[in-house]
RNA sequence: GUGGGUGUAGCUCAGUUGGUUAGAGCGCAAGGUUGUGGCCCUUGAGGUCGGGGGUUCGACUCCCCUCACUCACCCCA
């Protein structure tokens, strides 16, 4: 019996790597650029941590989280979204102080055991920012005119940002109060999960995606207009911000994150080209998180960007980079023997080359030569021993030259990088 | 967890009302003069037709079960 991969899960070939490779340095550029440095921290934590950070009537927790015991019976987790390791690290090392401002990026997989669809796995990546220390309005701008940056080098058309505020500790339960008592009014004009929703989670009705539902909280109290003050100003200087940036935003009142801890300003990165699953990044506010795990209260701010959505996205274009390969060429016995060698010592000044051992035609390993788009070929057989030469031949042009053996490394290695400049 | 769709060669797919040796294109390998790639030609390798059971003289084809993939619900990056 063949053993296959895990379901859900998926393997990133060669094939595709490039344009991984390509994300991940433009968005450690990026992200370094706004003062983020990055932090690698385990995949596995706690499950009270991930409990009590995200938690414990969303999905995530009850249903979705990869849980098992060790060997002591601790309760352990697979991470399923990064914030709450990254808040964890920062308090365990006291990176946090009154007046201390952190920036803090990772890029990893996340694990959920949900049913696997178009842009949803089950081991996922995601590269995610958290800027703790602060709750100044212009940062949430910052971050979102830094994701809007992200996108744009990649070459990323046709996203949305989507923004919303969902209220502090102050005026959040208010609301919620409020819009809990609407809900029950609406009673069975709402979908069955709804009606759950109603006294679990009553925000997430509003982001229903049921007709009826829609219908029913048309007329819902609106979660702007029960803002605080405080909430109120702090939103109104994200908004004028943005303008002044000229960033394009929408407003959604319906836009509520799935995780308990976000407060105040909430956002989306969203394209209609990924199917069901339409948010590329996400985050917010989350002021109340530090202190929930038992750090000083400190504000907060984060998005998760989804690689696997993103890279979906991406421009065929990006990742393509092909590099200078020098195709060496033996001919019998005596050349083969001689190619370790010459290999390692093209290898050693930085020059890519490779050969095939097996001795093959030469018809048959200028074919293979051809196909790693070779730009050179170094020809080696019998005559060419004889004279002390390799014929290097250049697989654009057809131009053939023979070089020295004791001159061959140098000139080849000075060639290709002439070349490329 | 709940629905729909799809499983035939490495990949993309044909396969007629059940009928004998299951095909194509691409890819791969070897050739097409002596030591030279792309185009073209020839030949070749490669398939338990997802798996199991059933109906039948006979199943890739019909029925049941199962597994996988996929899309959607749900949830979310």
């Amino acid at each position: 019996m063949k053993i296959g991969a895990i379901r859900g899960v998926k393997d990133i070939l060669p094939a595709e790597i490039g344009k991984w490779q390509e994300v991940e340095f433009a968005a450690r550029e990026t992200l370094e650029n706004h003062g983020y440095r990055e932090i690698r921290i385990p995949v596995f934590e706690y499950t009270e941590l991930f409990a009590r950070s995200i938690g414990q009537g969303t999905d995530i927790i009850e249903k979705e989280m990869y849980t098992f015991e060790d060997s002591k019976g601790s309760k352990i987790s697979l991470r399923p979204e990064g914030t709450a390791g990254v808040v964890r690290a920062a308090i365990e090392h006291h990176l946090l102080g009154p007046s201390a401002i952190n920036k803090l990026y990772y890029i990893g997989p996340m694990f959920r055991h949900e049913r696997p669809q178009k842009g949803r796995y089950r081991q996922f990546y995601q590269i995610g920012a958290e800027l703790l220390g602060t709750d100044n309005p212009r940062v949430d701008a910052e971050v979102l005119s830094m994701l809007h940056l992200l996108l744009q080098h990649l070459g990323i058309a046709g996203i949305s940002l989507e923004l919303n505020s969902l209220g502090c500790k102050a005026c959040r339960p208010v609301y919620r109060a409020t819009l809990q008592d609407f809900l029950k009014a609406a009673g069975d004009a709402l979908c069955n999960d709804c009606k759950r929703r109603t006294d679990l989670n009553p925000l997430r009705v509003l982001d229903c995606k049921n007709p009826h539902c829609r219908e029913a909280t048309r007329e819902a109290p609106s979660v702007l207009a029960s803002l605080c003050r405080e909430c109120m100003d702090h939103f109104e200087t994200v908004k004028v911000t943005l303008d002044e940036l000229a960033l394009p935003y929408e407003i959604n009142e319906r836009l509520v994150r799935g995780l308990d801890y976000y407060t105040r300003t909430t956002f989306e990165f969203t394209t209609h080209q990924l199917g069901a699953q339409n948010a590329v990044a996400a985050g917010g506010r989350y002021d109340g998180l530090v202190e929930e795990l038992g750090g000083p209260a400190t504000p907060g701010i984060g998005f998760a960007l989804g690689m696997e959505r993103l890279i979906a996205l991406l421009p065929d274009t990006v990742g393509r980079r092909d590099r200078d390969v020098l195709y060496l060429a033996p001919l019998g016995k005596a050349a083969i023997d001689r190619t370790p060698h010459l290999l390692h010592e093209l290898r050693r000044r930085g020059v890519c080359a490779e050969t095939d051992y097996q001795g093959k035609s030469l018809k048959s390993q200028m074919k293979k030569a051809d196909k790693m788009r070779a730009r050179y070929v170094g020809i080696l057989g019998d005559d060419e021993l004889n004279e002390g030469v390799v014929l290097l031949r250049n697989m654009e042009n057809k131009d053939q030259q023979k070089v020295p053996l004791d001159k061959f490394v140098e000139v080849i290695s000075t060639t290709l990088s002439r070349d490329h400049s």
